[in-house]
DNA sequence: CTTCCATTCGGCACTCGGTGCCATTAGCAT
DNA sequence: ATGCTAATGGCACCGAGTGCCGAATGGAAG
């Protein structure tokens, strides 16, 4: 850290570009507001804001870095005792945790990012960073390399179970966030054991001894569906 | 159908643009591909070109509706003994499936989806789509809304396990999509379910027949973790 | 205070993707 | 030939993003 500053002051910040940009999207509209526009709310030439920003579509976004190095480092510091999808779940959750000030703040944001069809392109690569963070802890957990299946597979998965939970706090306004996810996660697992198929209630766990080796697969409340094996084959 | 032509005959079609835009990103990489390049290269206008492909991210997707439409259909013609997890896993496959003419083709296609950032997230509006199948279908056999928690979850765990199966087969030239699809597949059911879970060794195997994880959902290897609640406290 | 230097600012011109407008061309039917 | 229909493609225009370069700012050294 260097405590002098050299040269010319910045004359704004992200932050400050990030609150005027969604001020003017919720008003205007993503497609609708400029990079001109922003800039010239902002007080600075258009050239600027992409020194700034490199993409309009970076507004919302904010310094998403810093989160993930800190998502990282909790997830460090998690005990390796805690299972793994435990631990991921609660990662979840512990970063999506905030100070209540903000949330209508960054329901907005989330709004813009869930919805704006070039916003939601656009956070893939986002996305990416983030997967990849989960994919990494997960490999080390698992001691293989966090470019093989299980790994990559497990972050798709907990991206996807996170996203749903988004979606869902979005669309109720009295909803909250940690335990929607919580209970996202919950659905998941036992759906992929197969406990969700059956209607809706939780019948599920008909039997651990249902019909054969397939174990988690077939504890489905499904009479029997000799199913997965012989179908897929060519 | 109507059997008659009205008016001027198309000068080409979207396959044959595809193709030829899929050759000029292979020859000279997709962002030093401009427009201008593909629609001179196939002999029509450039305002042409934007009414076969409203954008130069569509080009590598082709027809993608009609597949949809597709694998919409063979979900449908599903037994609904079929767990659920078993027929995604299915249409899945079945929606992958190539004749092994046309997979090496397919590999170029999908390698710059999978890896031109600008594609990677233009994708995603794709992905969307293909969500809303899967979603649809779980939903129906579920009983619930389609927007509900458990399908959006499940659809976008389904999705990632497809997508994480897809980067693998990249990797590895003689590698069965099928296969690697199946075994993702079996790898996250028993993720899931907590077989994986266990600290460090290396459980998890990915699937082939290692399925011998016994009992379903409470096999999950926590003890019963009260954990989730307490432990991420600030 | 003046000079020097680091750093930011911002105008300008340019590329490229994408759109609206509209005259032109190509085919089929009468 | 005439008329209708549908595809074509040129042109002007917009907005995002980039390279270039001179101008402005402010601390430090003289």
């Amino acid at each position: 850290m260097s405590t002098v500053r050299l040269g010319r002051q910045p004359s704004t910040s992200q932050a400050e570009l990030s609150h005027i940009a969604l001020t003017l999207f919720v008003e205007h509209g993503f497609d609708n507001t400029t990079v001109d526009d922003i800039a010239s709310a902002a007080g600075i030439g258009r050239r600027t804001f992409f020194r700034y920003f490199s993409s309009k579509n970076d507004l919302p976004w904010g310094d998403f870095e810093t989160q993930l190095a800190s998502m990282r480092a909790f997830l460090a510091s998690l005990p390796t005792e805690l299972p793994l999808i435990d631990a991921l779940c609660m990662a979840v959750i512990e970063f999506n945790r905030l100070p209540p000030a903000e949330i209508t703040y960054h329901r907005r944001r989330m709004e813009l990012l869930l919805t704006v069809p070039t916003l939601v392109a656009h956070s893939t690569l986002r996305y990416a960073a983030w997967r990849q963070v989960v994919a990494d802890y997960a490999a080390e957990r698992m001691r293989v390399p966090s470019d093989s299946l299980e790994p990559q597979a497990i972050a798709w998965a907990v991206l996807g179970v996170s996203l749903s939970a988004y979606e869902q706090w979005l669309k109720e306004l009295d909803a909250d966030l940690p335990t929607l996810l919580s209970s996202a996660f919950e659905m998941v697992r036992l759906s992929f054991a197969g406990a969700s198929a059956g209607a809706g209630a939780g019948t599920a766990r008909a039997a651990s001894g249902a019909s054969d080796a397939g174990g988690a697969a077939n504890a489905v409340g499904v009479p029997d569906a000799g199913g997965r094996d012989g179908r897929h084959a060519d």
